[in-house]
RNA sequence: GGUCCAGUAGCUCAGCUGGAUAGAGCAGCAGCCUUCUAAGCUGCGGGUCACAGGUUCGAGUCCUGUCUGGAUCACCA
């Protein structure tokens, strides 16, 4: 790491020039922007107060000690206050030599520490997965991947909200209409059956509200009332009791379900280490409230139900027991996270939540610290915005809901389509053809997604995600086939891309600018690991897939005269592809070897 | 009303702990396929970084206030 070395220079410098010490924060070492020479940039204006001179002279300075005593650096030049040093070909060299057929450049070996323990997609089982999950799921993995490229030892874990009085919806919309019938025998993908029925149930369930709010009824009252909810909470009740005819059903339509989901995950490519289903947790969390109130950090009403207290914090009161002693969401959760906790004893807790639950995540942290639990420190919650599209919001109950399997199958079709009319995959076979419609398909969706900062809200537009120009995944992906293409043809013609750095000849400005890039990618893929963001990844496939693309226009590589040159050429072509496979693959995302 | 988050080109988004003249893509216009894949490349136009103050050598970035949008403050999960 040349940075580094220049910041121990520099300070040395400022011992040796100006006799002082200096603070770290004082120190500022960048890469130079490319519209200026050189490649580090040294910032002297915070370095004026110690130097009492101006910014040229303190530059000129440190620029000269710079030369002197740090090999690679072959040159300066001042701007401002900027100080921009050239690094010597030599070190360009020597790094491509170094890396270029390094299996493993830009990750750790994964150490067997105490592990991150991640959880997402946490699905209801009365629905199937829509556009909201699908941005869970994704960001779910591709951040469990970044972090275990960075050598952190990670589990991916799934809660499966398998129980509750929306499951018992789809179970009575069944038994009523379901005659039945199965996902097999109507050949739908089990969760749809599933949701069709729970759809089914409220469309009923609406009427018998509107039948009895014209009968005079309040609305509010009206809506807790139908016999539909009636019949479906008795249902809850008995499945509490362990009820064998309803559980029989629950577990009959919860394994439809499953196998629908699972198809979907396969899909989407996202996998767990371990699934949790909240049938089996739902009662946890109780033991904790005891505890809280044995401690005297909650607190009893007259009528029973447990609160937490939490003005001094800002927030309000917080239920934790019903009075009927039944649990609530935050008494599950508070049971979940200690069961996490048990089960793997994390270094850090994170969970894939959208937005909308923050404040549920802050009481769950703050309650957590106040039973003493010290590793609620290491709780995050990763929150993720909504996703909205062109003309509404995204949510289950307006009936906008793009549906996760639906959308896979439109970008499917689009690929398909945009592919026959290039003409790009005529002298294929058919299955090779499906192949690459779905890696395109899956790698527009996936890096549309995958681009955008986490926490804004973002607009889905289906028409435009699918234009496959631009930044986008299926150009990065363009640009490796294209790679793999030129050394295909290399071999055919048996070039040699076997090169030491005594062979490479001076660099250009494209091939140094490709270098520099590609010198970032461990950085980057620290950074977004620290910062658990798969968008900063997609930053950088794009950017080094741009810089190829230039660099592949203003040459043809293949029929360099000099045959060093060629050499290079071909080699840091190959050097790009690994480079962005690897980057792609940290977002889910393969890249066909043509197209 | 309280709390949290966001506001950057017509649209979708970048902008690392404060650094140089705020960047891409799309859309628009103009060029480039006898040369390794044109899903590409090159050029042009497009901005009061919501607004107003402040902090300092220097602010899209930090602080305060205002405006706008969203989320949340359930004995729902």
């Amino acid at each position: 790491m040349i940075e580094k070395l220049i910041i121990q220079n520099l300070q040395k410098a400022i011992k040796e020039l100006y006799n002082h010490d200096v603070a770290n924060n004082l120190l500022q070492v960048q890469k130079t922007r490319t519209e200026f020479v050189g490649d580090i940039t040294i910032v002297v204006f915070p370095l004026l107060k110690i130097s009492r001179s101006n910014p040229e002279q303190t530059a000129t300075a440190i620029g000269d000690y710079m030369i002197k005593h740090v090999d690679d650096i072959e040159d300066y030049n001042i701007i401002k206050g900027f100080l921009n040093l050239s690094i010597s070909d030599n070190y360009w060299k020597d790094f491509f030599v170094n890396n270029k057929s390094n299996k493993y450049f830009g990750s750790k070996e994964v150490d067997d520490n105490n592990p991150v323990v991640i959880e997402y997609s946490s699905p209801n089982t009365n629905k199937p997965l829509h556009l909201g999950h699908i941005r869970n799921n994704l960001l779910g993995w591709s951040v469990a991947e970044i972090l275990k490229n960075n050598g952190t030892n990670v589990k991916k874990v799934n809660l499966v909200n398998d129980r509750g009085i929306h499951i018992c919806k789809s179970m009575l919309a069944w038994k009523l209409w379901g005659n039945n019938t199965t996902p097999e025998s109507e050949n739908i993908k089990g969760d749809k059956f599933v949701g069709d029925y729970y759809v089914l149930f409220d469309k009923n369930n609406k009427e018998q509200i509107a039948k009895l709010v014209s009968n005079g009824v309040d609305k509010d009252e009206a809506s807790k009332n139908t016999d539909l909810l009636k019949e479906a909470k008795s249902m809850l009740v008995k499945w509490e009791r362990d009820d064998s005819e309803i559980r029989d059903l629950w577990t009959k339509m919860n394994s439809w379900v499953y196998s629908g989901m699972n198809a979907t995950y396969e899909r989407m490519g996202v996998d767990f280490n371990k699934i949790y289903y909240e049938s089996d947790t739902y009662l946890l969390g109780k033991s904790l409230v005891e505890e809280g109130l044995t401690k005297g950090i909650f607190f009893k009403k007259e009528d029973g139900s447990v609160w937490c207290d939490l003005t001094d914090e800002g927030l309000d009161e917080k239920l934790l027991l019903r009075a009927d002693g039944t649990s609530v969401y935050m008494t599950q959760d508070l049971g979940t996270a200690q069961l996490r906790y048990d089960d793997y004893t994390p270094s850090e807790l994170v969970y894939v939540v959208g937005n909308e639950q923050n404040y549920h995540f802050d009481v769950l942290k703050i309650i957590l610290k106040k039973l003493g639990k010290s590793w609620a420190e290491h709780i995050t919650h990763l929150s993720y915005g909504m996703v909205e599209l062109p003309h509404g919001k995204m949510k289950s109950r307006e009936g906008t809901v793009v549906d996760a399997d639906d959308l896979m199958d439109e970008m499917y079709n689009t690929a398909k389509s945009t592919s026959e009319e290039l003409g790009k995959f005529n002298d294929i076979s058919k299955e090779e053809a499906h192949n690459l419609y779905n890696m395109l398909s899956l790698g527009a969706l996936k890096y549309f997604i995958l681009k955008v900062d986490p926490r804004k809200t973002m607009t889905f537009n289906p028409e435009e995600s699918i234009d496959f120009n631009g930044n986008t995944g299926p150009f990065i992906q363009y640009t490796h086939a294209r790679i793999r293409s030129v050394l295909r043809k290399a071999e055919e013609q048996g070039l040699s891309m076997d090169i030491t750095k005594e062979i490479i000849p001076q660099l250009d400005p494209k091939e140094k600018d490709l270098l520099k890039l590609l010198y970032e990618y461990p950085v980057i893929t620290e950074q977004a690991a620290n910062a658990m963001s798969p968008a900063t990844i997609a930053g950088f496939a794009y950017d080094l897939a741009k810089e190829y693309n230039q660099f592949y226009h203003d040459l043809t590589i293949l029929k360099e005269e000099d045959p060093n040159h060629r050499s290079f050429r071909i080699a840091l072509s190959a050097f790009v592809a690994t480079t962005l496979k690897s980057a792609m693959g940290l977002l889910g995302i393969s890249v066909p070897e043509r197209m």
